[in-house]
DNA sequence: AAACGGATTGGCT
DNA sequence: GCCAATCCGTTTC
């Protein structure tokens, strides 16, 4: 049920980020638990992606996160305000990372609308990776956890998508990547209503 | 100690 | 649907 560690040190970030549709992330901030299912990623491979915080090898006190065995989050500060979620995966030193840009709400619903401050009803309340971190509590203090503890985590549910059912398209807000901005590494739910704005295949 | 810039959001037309 | 404000952690001087 639980992903385990070996689940996180696949090499193949774009495998994972097609994966990882329909597994449920999950948050323990202080007692207070949600949980989402996942319909949208972004893979972010390795330091020949132009997209990466760690192209050309790039490391600093914030990217030495993406560079450490996967299984890690890695969360930061978009824009001044926005705390990005995203999956540290594959070995040691090789940095890639999942971004997850949206889930579904499926436990907390009650917070998750406090949290953002809007009916559940809207797709807004966790559409979008900005949205999708605060409405399950992600800020932070939640860079470099350990993704099988108790604070965050992620879920088997057998929630499965087919192929049809999924789009790989470019991803979003990358076109300072150049060639890179081009890859279809974003992944989406068809027609899941919590899928970000930036609809366009 | 100061400047930078962004893996966005949401408010406005 | 389009456009532009915005803010602070990170990086660099």
């Amino acid at each position: 049920m639980k992903l385990q560690l070996s689940y996180y040190l696949n090499r193949d970030a774009t495998f994972l980020a097609r994966d990882l549709l329909g597994k449920l992330l999950y948050t323990n901030a202080n007692g207070v638990v949600t949980a989402g299912v996942i319909v949208e990623t972004e893979a972010y491979s390795g330091i020949w992606d132009k997209a990466s915080h760690a192209y050309g090898s790039r490391r600093t006190t914030r990217t030495e996160t993406l560079y450490a065995q996967g299984g890690i989050s890695y969360v930061y500060l978009c824009y001044g305000i926005h705390h990005l979620f995203n999956i540290v995966s594959s070995i040691e030193g090789e940095p890639h990372a999942i971004l997850i840009r949206a889930i579904e709400p499926m436990l907390g619903q009650g917070i998750m609308e406090h949290r953002r401050n809007m009916p559940a009803t809207e797709a807004r309340i966790s559409s979008g990776p900005g949205c999708a971190s605060r409405a399950l509590g992600i800020d932070l203090s939640y860079n470099g956890k350990d993704l099988t503890g108790e604070e965050i985590w992620l879920e088997d549910h057998g929630i499965h998508y087919a192929d049809s059912e999924v789009a790989a398209v470019p991803r979003v807000g990358v076109a300072y990547a150049k060639e890179d901005a081009l890859l279809p590494w974003r992944f989406l739910v068809k027609g899941n209503k919590f899928v970000s704005k930036p609809n366009k295949a």
